[in-house]
DNA sequence: ACGCGCTCCGTAAACGTTTACGATACTATG
DNA sequence: CATAGTATCGTAAACGTTTACGGAGCGCGT
């Protein structure tokens, strides 16, 4: 106002200079807070930049420094996904943000389309170089996206930890944790015949899930009986198609554990289509809880974690492992599992100790 | 490999060029389908493109052509969003997707973190000019962001009506008709107590659904209560919390409306709670449709609609605004309301009728 | 022989930044 | 006063791509 100009829309940083009255190079020196500049014009620029709304042209500039200041979180929308992940990846996004945001980086979510490959997708939005860094997840077991992104040398922390050997950034949930605490809980309630569900093995939850199991059932001197694993989708539908599946069997277990309390809604139904009971008649943990486990009836036994601290974790190992921040997060651990807590409830029937 | 050459890590467009023995200008029109090449050598060229991985560089593409054939589509992850969104936006995605993908468009989500102020985010998205257009959901009832993009010259569309009066493109649920709907069937069910949960009118959907409401009380002659629209965050536990709030009225309506069927949970924990049973003791319709509402006891009456078919919609809507792609949409309808489809259930208590 | 149109291709400029390098003015030191 | 050092700034090249422009070669009709 003081200079009279009318704030038009600013092209680019040569008319702020040349509004300014100094060359481009001191300008973009001034912005990117480069030390050899007057502090006085350092002002000036900052104060002309913000009045007339410039803010630097991300094409140009990452064409010049090879860098993008964008870190990538790759989805998979997978339908299977679309279904049970509900919040979830919102969810671990603030978390990511509230850590990025600090070095000035966007995240952003590159959602795969359903009918590309996941693998080729990812290929495309690499070496179309628009992203300095990227987050995996919902990783496979076996998962060619690792070798893709350390042959083109994009920095890469993984949701979900690596089986096939492979070193690099990840951190995970404590499956392992879980349904070992879950077995060794159900056992000591009397139980000896539990069931569980999980997603199919090629899925790295699928896999440990199951052989966590296993092997818990194994140290409680339980036979495995692969009758009582049913691969279902994590939702609703699943969970009813556990209940009916496991009704079916002429030894019915009396126990069983979900992978995710969404499939609880289903199975509690399907179960008292039956004149089942949980929690009296049969005993049910789940895995993730999200806030409706609370308000099921009877109240879901269920394992529970932020999953916004989870977000902030993997966002620090990321970025432990990018040359330009490591120094910032000196001696992070870089695979980590990330532990969940018990929520009790009432559906995992305590009274059955006693009958059995 | 009939060159022998190594498939090397491709640098450029160059190297792509003088492997070819051609000049680069060749090369990019070839890869980019002009005219003016021959098919022969624009086999040759797309043929060693694909060999050795090479993908055109994003920025100095965009940078060149102003162009970034991406589209953003723009989320607030804010606490309210993340507990009700569900997986309502990845859906939608889906359905940009399967319209974008044709145009060789690709999409990315761009999270507004949750300590920053949604237009200043936007601002700051535009500015860099990592997008071609963009998409924008959860409009408020005054939104700053439209003048933003209108004034930036981007093309844009809406998830939500405007209610300011400007004229952009946009396609919204039809709340109207919903809210309509149920309250002609309520009242066809012999109710006249009919209460109504909606988010804060600043938001949009909050706003046009309690309009809709009292006009549809007024045609059947009913008088408003302001008693009976309760504003709740859209979450089980907001369910929970209508439920608690109308139990203490000392005037009970006989019937809700709630909006998403999220709440129905928490709602249906609260009232069985205090020895009421929907679908017998009062009348519960939800406004959207998750798979779950079909599993809750009793079945929950319900709207429904296919969101991935809102998405094509909403893609469809943005690209006619758009000049390079405006004549593959002929004729488009720039404003369009969305119907939903009414799920009968069991929670909304025909029965009530012989009774009053 | 000449001109014209057509097909195909090479050249070079341009997009908006950042940054290495050198230039200038000033200050301190001998 | 000469010199070195320092603070500040301008210049120009470079990033990888697209595209306007023009040129070469060819066929064909006059």
């Amino acid at each position: 106002m003081e200079h009279g100009g009318k704030p038009r829309p600013m092209k680019g940083i040569r008319q702020l200079a040349e509004h300014l009255d100094i060359s481009i190079g001191t300008v973009s020196r001034a912005l990117n807070g480069k030390p050899d500049v007057n502090e006085e014009t350092r002002k000036r620029v900052l104060a002309a930049a913000e009045q007339l709304g410039y803010v630097a042209n991300q094409s140009g500039r990452s064409l010049r420094q090879g860098t993008t200041n964008v870190i990538g979180l790759m989805i998979q929308s997978s339908r299977e996904t679309v279904e049970n992940s509900d919040n979830f990846f919102l969810t671990v996004t603030g978390g990511l943000q509230s850590v990025f945001s600090r070095h000035k980086l966007d995240l952003i979510m590159l959602p795969c389309p359903h009918d590309e490959d996941p693998y080729e997708y990812l290929k495309r939005m690499v070496a179309r170089r628009i992203v300095d860094a990227m987050i995996i997840s919902e990783t496979q077991r076996v998962d060619k996206r690792f070798d893709l992104l350390a042959k083109a040398k994009i920095p890469f922390a993984a949701l979900g930890r690596s089986l096939s050997g492979t070193q690099h950034p990840w951190t995970d949930l404590d499956f392992d944790g879980v349904v070992n605490c879950a077995v060794d809980r159900l056992v000591a309630h009397g139980h000896r015949r539990i069931a569980v569900s999980a997603p199919s093995s090629d899925i790295n939850l699928g896999f440990i899930f199951v052989e966590g199991y296993r092997q818990a059932l194994e140290r409680h001197g339980i036979a495995y009986d692969p009758a009582l694993v049913i691969r279902a989708k994590s939702s609703e539908q699943g969970g009813y198609q556990v209940a009916d599946e496991l009704l079916n069997l002429e030894n019915r277990p009396t126990a069983v554990i979900l992978i995710y309390e969404l499939m609880a809604i289903g199975f509690y139904r399907r179960v008292m289509e039956a004149g089942i009971i949980p929690g009296r008649d049969i005993a049910v943990v789940s895995f993730r809880e999200a806030p409706r486990a609370k308000f099921l009836q009877p109240a879901l036994t269920c394992f529970r974690t932020s999953v916004h601290d989870l977000g902030v974790e993997l966002a620090e190992i990321l970025l432990s492992s990018m040359p330009a921040y490591s120094e910032e997060y000196p001696g992070k651990t870089r695979q980590t599992v990330w532990p969940l807590e018990l929520i009790p409830g009432e559906s995992d029937a305590f009274h059955l100790k006693a009958e059995t």
